[in-house]
DNA sequence: CAGTTACTTGCACTGAGTGCAAGCTATGCA
DNA sequence: TGCATAGCTTGCACTCAGTGCAAGTAACTG
């Protein structure tokens, strides 16, 4: 299945992960849109121009990656039994995204960065509209609704309507500063919405 | 009520109008990340530090004042009956955005700066943010949730997907090139949820 | 050891957006 | 009528993100 990775490929995730690291800790001391890209690059020693091999935008530092990590959640949701409901299976998916190379600390910093600067929050919205394409066509099925070539807009509002409720429990939990459980949260607003 | 416009405002509106056509024909005609300020700027005849005078940003151009258009919103939904049911009332609520002063022929056009350019997704979805914290209190009251300083994640979670149900309508009229029924497409996503 | 391949970097550029100060204009008041 | 003033417009200079290009350098392959 996973492929040996090359040296150059570890070279480039450690060296990512040194670059994100640093990040973090620069917008933890003086916030997200105070801190340049230049800065980074140069408490991290390396040039402007390579920080952009590395990440294409500062957005991207903090939002890990979009693509790997949405393609991992439609396969959880993928892997889930065929007769288990819409919701019952977007709800497992998300469940995996739990990161577990993340204290909470360093949760809770990120969580803070989303609220204060609106740039990651569009970033992030902008992802999770990636999302939503990506995890349609499964959830379509599970509605019940016939297969089509582009998704069917209630399968997108369903998605759609699942991360929203990802979302409300997340900045929930990320303002009881990690005190309230984000899986009750996350089947509170569910059953709000279905009431 | 509404206080007499003075001749300054109405001159900035018309301004602003005259500003908003001409951006939106060069979009039309190139495209929006193809269509720069100063271009928008010259075409109108004015300085490119003007604009800026008029519009905060370029996406501004195409999103309509969000926070008079929210405030709009939210006082329709508090219009509403009191018994009415969260879902019913924000639905109407919603109801009252269609926008007379333009044609189908300018929404269409609106509707596929949306879909061509990320930034103004992105300025979108932001818009979207805003207006939950604007109509989630009432909600929340709809709800049957206690009142509480800062607004209940289910109350959040709920506008949030309402207006997901409705943006998948507005996309997927606009795939249909304006001949789906938007208000029954919007119908279906939210029965789609609640099923 | 030679040749290819990928990484790094500097440089120059675009484009959005902001702060400032100077000039202009319409409005209001004596 | 004439002057003060508040607001509009503009140019200028600047910051910052992001990109394309080309030259240099290090590393892997045969």
């Amino acid at each position: 299945m996973a492929d040996t990775p090359t040296l150059r490929e570890r070279a480039r995730r450690a060296a990512r992960a040194e670059i994100a690291a640093t990040a973090m800790r620069l917008f933890a001391e003086n916030g997200f849109d105070a801190t340049t890209v230049d800065q980074i690059a140069g408490a991290v020693g390396i040039s402007r121009r390579s920080f952009f091999h590395y990440f294409g935008s500062k957005e991207d530092l903090v939002l890990g990656d979009t693509e790997a990590l949405g393609e991992s959640v439609r396969a959880a949701l993928e892997a889930r039994p065929d007769d288990e409901s819409a919701w019952a299976a977007i709800r497992a998916a998300f469940l995996t995204i739990r990161p577990a190379d993340k204290t909470q600390e360093e949760q809770l910093t990120l969580a803070r960065i989303h609220h204060e600067a609106p740039s990651v929050r569009a970033r992030h919205l902008e992802k999770h509209l990636r999302w939503q394409e990506l995890l349609a066509p499964d959830i379509q099925r599970r509605l019940g609704l016939p297969a089509t070539t582009t998704p069917d807009p209630r399968a997108l509002a369903f998605v759609a309507a699942a991360l929203a409720c990802f979302d409300a429990a997340v900045d929930a939990w990320y303002s009881s500063g990690g005190a309230e459980d984000p899986e009750r949260l996350f089947d509170e607003a569910v059953a709000t919405l279905r009431a």
